[in-house]
DNA sequence: CCTTACAGAACGATTGTTCTGCTTGTAAAG
DNA sequence: CTTTACAAGCAGAACAATCGTTCTGTAAGG
């Protein structure tokens, strides 16, 4: 008589009108966090193709019948796991305890580290990837996706200007940054020695450098 | 017109004795290319996951005692399927019918259709995202990617030119400009504005387009 | 006559999903 | 503060479908 476990979009969570932590809703959360890390965890190490269902509950050391329970489908796991991916990967750039805001080529090759150098950003290549021929998944994903760009494009915005005072061309130049960054995943097997990678960041650097400046710091009250 | 050459790479030699074409020949080797066309529509189609083998037989209209003959693995149809992928996106670069020389943007314009805007460069997309995790693959197809790419920056060289003298700067910034279109791909879903993408690529050219002179064109007989 | 080219069934392994049963937290009822 | 009822959390079997590979059989070119 189990009526249909819709168990509420990733979002949701928000809980009852009970703000104590209930034993339950604590494990609840602990178990979805967990499964997410393993997925990450896998299309890091397999692949797209090779993360099966079967892996990942193998990863996280839950059994199937967690899994199921808290993902009711694999494709529903994906989206948890992508959304959590926009999350950590927008966050730090945010308060900008990272960028240096003085050194654009130090500041790309911490962009270029959070892309490719991590579980997270290689995870995240992955499902893009997968995004292209899954339109099931893309179209799911892709409101998410764009709106993580514009609110990246905003963050950068506030860093940095153009010489030319036009915000649009600061955006279009972290754009391609972050392309050139993206690009270097699938460059990675031509270009297999990591000192041509990194000489090619910094030669990237030094090409955009001239069009962004130091904005003037005020108030960045990080909301 | 399009008699595609296909070494039968790391098997067999196939046999060069014979300069006649047999009967039993040319059908071995045609279907031998409709399974390579089959596989690089299904890896742009479907993507690398959900290529399968019936997949590629149904898409090639072919019998699975037919495939299973010709390539007695998955793995050795993806392999041919690189090789083949690889052969015809360096031919067209070489003769450089295409390459203008002249408009550097627009040789990156052809360079960016060429990547993202064909099926075959899609499909090689797929191939080298897959390779990241896929280590039996990679093992076996990443001299064949580093060989592809010397050639390219050799052939890349023949015609242009650094305003320092420095052949290695021309190399460096053609590397940088087939990685950011390599990126292309997986920034699209975050940009699914075409015209974002075409201004990007324009812009990108800009920042490139000092760097880099035409060569004094003499004779440039292609081997 | 024999090897190659092909057709197709059969194979075990693995895919993602569905279902049944058991435990347990939690909140309402007493 | 108990008692009780019920849904959530979870374990694991069962499921049909599909995966890639192997095998047997047949037709035909050399």
């Amino acid at each position: 008589m189990t009526t249909a476990r819709l168990h509420s979009s990733a979002t949701s969570q928000s809980s009852t009108k009970n703000g104590a932590n209930g034993v339950r809703q604590r494990r609840s959360l602990e178990a979805r966090h967990k499964l997410i890390e393993a997925t990450i965890a896998c299309l890091d190490k397999f692949g797209y193709a090779d993360t099966s269902i079967a892996r990942i509950q193998d990863q996280a050391s839950v059994s199937r019948g967690a899994l199921t329970h808290h993902f009711p489908s694999k494709e529903e796991l994906v989206i948890a796991t992508i959304d959590s991916l926009l999350e950590t990967l927008l966050r730090p750039s945010l308060p900008s305890k990272k960028l240096s805001q003085t050194d654009i080529v130090a500041d790309l090759r911490w962009l270029a580290r959070n892309m490719t150098g991590t579980a997270r950003g290689r995870a995240l290549s992955e499902v893009l990837m997968a995004t292209r021929t899954d339109k099931k998944l893309s179209a799911r994903v892709n409101r998410r996706l764009t709106d993580w760009n514009t609110k990246l494009d905003e963050a950068v915005v506030g860093f940095y200007a153009s010489p030319t005072g036009d915000d649009d061309d600061v955006r279009q130049i972290w754009m391609i940054a972050r392309t050139f960054m993206r690009g270097l995943i699938l460059q990675q097997p031509f270009t297999p020695d990591p000192a041509q990678i990194e000489q090619a960041i910094n030669r990237f650097g030094a090409l955009i450098a001239p069009y962004l400046e130091t904005r003037k710091r005020e108030g960045v009250t990080d909301a």
